[in-house]
DNA sequence: CAATTAATTAATCAAGTAATTAATTTTTTA
DNA sequence: TAAAAAATTAATTACTTGATTAATTAATTG
């Protein structure tokens, strides 16, 4: 981690990448200890720069986990348009593949660190400053999340839509506390392999909420 | 707010229950900020008294943090034992009533700013530091989410015990999340008097989840 | 009623904290 | 190649933060 690589005053030879060194640092530490609980000089030092880097590249904290948090979410959500338009396109449309094409980008997040320290972080946006997870929630999330409800509206036409959005934030609620790693209930009782079919388990129990009257 | 009555140093006279305002007002601050989010000076602030009361009654914010979740976090565990052992006395269990018996005195709380206020607290838990909130949850929820998940394995046989596990934790997060007021898709959806199905809705998605393979 | 204990405020301290600025060096542009 | 722009560190600023202490007043105890 201490790198003790020669540090010179001004512009260092040849081309870095920090601002992309920065955010994934800030990514872990964000998850780890949440917004307020994260100092500036905690990513500066973990990315081996000054904190001057740091506003130098983002300007202030807000705006550095504003990109952190988009950087990721964003992705997410193309993955789940695209998976949805997919669906869409084949006509073979069934609540699981519907259900399984909303959480499985998230899913594979959970192959690397820094993606479990994504999911962390997303599962403990809620309790971010409010108007910060606010607006930055609807802004990555909303239109996707839109478009699911209104496929499961038309793939569940007896529910009404108020209930179809009730238990979409159920599936929400679920899947980001039981992808987050640090729910205790998983430490507790299951062992190391027996993640893997995590997925297969939300996913399950996901369509049996859904499908429940 | 600004109750602006006459300070002076020294014990007051008569008395007053300053350490219980103090909780009440830490755990808003708590729920609406999170731990770090939260200084002692608000507490000290909005419980209209110095930050030295802080101090004097809960010695420092950590362990104020510790009694304002306990407080309540026991009184649910306690509440859900006492309903787990009524269904078991009474003999005629169903997975319904389970996770009823479960799930009502989280609900109940939603009867009251205070009350939310504490739900918020508990859904943002799993994001606090580390080594608090880990204590804390098992200090407090261990027993009786142990003993709920034993009753479940007896109901449900074919699933083993692992994934009993898995759901509970799924349903878990999926409570605290839909419970905690801060969820977006609520306020996009849901009128205010649609809320009071909110219990149902996520007793009987749970079900469908729980019975799921 | 005198001495002790409980409850409170005001003042303060040392250690952070986010953010800014000036100086410095390399790279790009004109 | 000279001037402008980009990328960086060191130093600093103004402000918070959690915690502690001394002084003060009321209540309790012996």
């Amino acid at each position: 981690m201490a790198h003790t690589k020669q540090k010179r005053v001004g512009r260092p030879e040849g081309q870095r990448n920090l601002a992309d060194k920065i955010l994934d640092k800030a990514e872990i530490l964000f998850a780890e200890q949440g917004y307020s609980g994260t100092t500036l000089r905690q990513v500066a030092d973990a990315a081996d720069v000054t904190s001057a880097m740091t506003a130098y590249y983002f300007k202030n904290k807000e705006n550095l986990f504003r990109e952190v948090f988009t950087r990721r979410g964003m992705e997410i959500a193309k993955q789940r348009m695209e998976r949805l338009d997919m669906l869409q396109k084949d006509g073979n449309l069934s609540l699981e593949k519907l259900v399984r094409a909303f959480l499985q980008p998230s899913s594979d997040l959970r192959q690397t660190d820094q993606g479990r320290a994504f999911l962390r972080l997303h599962g403990r946006l809620h309790m971010e400053p409010e108007p910060l997870a606010f607006s930055l929630r609807r802004e990555v999330y909303d239109v996707s999340t839109r478009a699911y409800v209104e496929a499961l509206v038309a793939l569940l036409p007896v529910q009404p839509e108020k209930l179809i959005y009730q238990k979409m934030s159920l599936m929400v609620g679920a899947y980001l506390y039981a992808f987050s790693d640090t729910n205790r209930l998983k430490e507790l009782a299951m062992s190391e392999d027996a993640t893997d079919d995590l997925l297969e388990t939300t996913v399950a129990f996901s369509v049996g909420g859904f499908l429940a009257t």
